[in-house]
RNA sequence: GGAGAGGUGUCCGAGUGGUUUAAGGAGCACGCCUGGAAAGCGUGUAUGUGGGUAUUCCCUGCAUCGAGGGUUCGAAUCCCUCCCUCUCCGCCA
């Protein structure tokens, strides 16, 4: 959520800024909420002067009932004041309903730093790292290695919630365990604390971390009163909702291993095939609060720290500058990271890290200041961050493509051993 | 799932329709005192938002006592719905 004062004051920027994003159709709101804004304000002066008449007038009454005199012609001016209070009361809430309905229907704003683009055609590579492994024999798609479906069994999956719900066995179950356990270990070393979130959350967490009303569409519903979640962003960001944090705590840095839910109504073909893309599926996720001064160094940080973990997996991978027209509603700048599915012979996103700055944690209520709850001074809103190290179904892909053998087996890269307990997928 | 008790400021806690403009205490901040500290004394100490003035100082209005509605001239206080916590019971992996 943008703050309304800011809007105010920059209209032609925040145009500009949801233009760039592609997001014509939220012109429409800007143009209604300034309209209610200013309607909202006037109304609710000459709201705020009845309302001071009216406790002024009770106040009296109160005083000369006390000392046992006549207040029936204040009594008789306060059940006119009475109607008249409850009617604009009534506006004033419908009104600011409104504008509240509306301000979260502005995206953030695009950094100043951010590629213009139209769409994902315009993303800028912004740096490749890594080798084309030499085969010496064709390598294939992951899903046509011999024993794949030894690993992750798709039918299965079917016969127990339908297409999209991968069933990872014996080796391949082994294999995410080795992973989740080789990342958390990964980012605990760098500082981020490990949670085990609930899977579900509710509309005000969802509302709170800005998948609502966005993604409504996109999310699994539960029960009517829980989605489950799509990311474990959604738990983490909500992690301090309603808070008002000390300014040394931060930076707070946090990661889960989660399972996330996704409709992904509308996708086809080859986005589709094997571990491409999926309902349900493992992530390791990090989450940031920080300063707001601090956060595109933090974005760094976080996007370097993923780059470094592919690396050491010794994935072929790129890092992805994400145009204004292909960055999501709450961020403001974004890297995806992609890793070079050799079997496929295309990239594969596998991390994607944002900066939010300040737009979800207006939302969330997470402000900071001096001291934190006890200290001095206006809370501001911190700034927060999240990124995916990694999503596990197209890391696995990169990695037994990779990895992959004349014979079908996976050698496995050599940081994963120890937590795999063995070298090869055969 | 059932029954009961609760939810008040940073924390504890009083408050059953007008003297609450939320008592009192603790904590915290600043000042006085002190050689320095503690104690003591004094002052201050919520969030959001509107207006004035001005830029994060000041003045002032409004809202907020778990959330949202309602009754009333007037609600922390009475009524309704929901959420949460605790105690007991039931059911269950």
């Amino acid at each position: 959520m943008l703050d309304i004062r800011f809007i105010r004051d920059n209209q032609a920027e925040v145009r500009q800024g949801i233009k760039a994003k592609q997001m014509t159709e939220a012109l429409a709101a800007l143009d209604e909420l300034l309209l209610k804004d200013e309607e909202e304000r006037l109304l609710r002066r000459d709201l705020e002067e009845q309302q001071a008449r009216r406790n002024a007038v009770s106040r009296q009454i109160g005083q000369l009932k006390r000392d046992g005199q006549d207040a029936s012609a204040q009594m008789a001016e306060m059940a006119d004041l009475a109607t008249t209070v409850k009617q604009l009361e009534e506006r004033s809430r419908s009104l600011g309903n409104r504008v509240q309905e509306l301000l979260y229907e502005l995206p953030n704003l695009p950094h100043a730093s951010v590629p213009y683009g139209e769409s994902e055609h315009d993303n800028v590579v912004a740096a490749e790292h890594g080798e084309d492994r030499d085969f010496g024999f064709t390598p294939r798609a992951h899903w046509e290695l011999p024993n794949f479906s030894d690993w992750v069994d798709l039918e299965a999956g079917v016969k127990l919630a339908g297409a999209g719900f991968p069933v990872f066995r014996g080796q391949g179950a082994r294999l995410v365990r080795a992973l989740s356990g080789w990342l958390l270990s990964e980012l605990a070393d760098n500082g981020y604390v490990e949670i085990q979130p609930p899977l579900l959350a509710s509309h005000a967490a969802a509302l709170g971390a800005g998948v609502l009303p966005d993604k409504e569409g996109q999310m699994y519903q539960v029960d009517s009163n829980f989605f489950l979640v799509p990311t474990s962003e959604v738990a983490l960001a909500n992690l301090h909702r309603d808070e008002i944090l000390d300014l040394a705590q931060l930076p707070l840095r946090y990661t889960a291993f989660t399972p996330c839910f996704r409709r992904e109504a509308g996708s086809h073909g080859r986005d589709v095939r094997g571990l491409n893309r999926v309902h349900q599926f493992d992530k390791v996720e990090m989450v940031s609060f920080t300063r707001p001064e601090d956060s595109f160094a933090e974005l760094e940080r976080m996007t370097g720290l993923a780059e470094s973990l592919l690396d050491r997996l010794g994935l072929k991978h790129r890092r992805l500058f994400m145009c204004t027209g292909d960055i999501g509603f709450t961020q403001s700048k974004k890297y995806d990271l992609e890793a070079w599915s050799p079997g496929q012979e295309r990239w594969l996103e596998v991390s994607s890290c944002s900066n939010i700055t300040d737009f979800q944690a207006r939302r969330l209520q997470t402000r900071a200041r001096e001291g934190g709850r006890q200290g001095q001074g206006r809370p501001e809103p911190v700034h927060t961050l999240n990124g995916s190290a990694f999503g596990f179904p197209r890391i696995i892909a990169a990695v037994m493509e990779t990895y992959q053998n004349e014979d079908g087996s996976v050698t496995l890269p050599e940081v994963l051993h120890p937590w795999f307990g063995g070298e090869r997928l055969s």
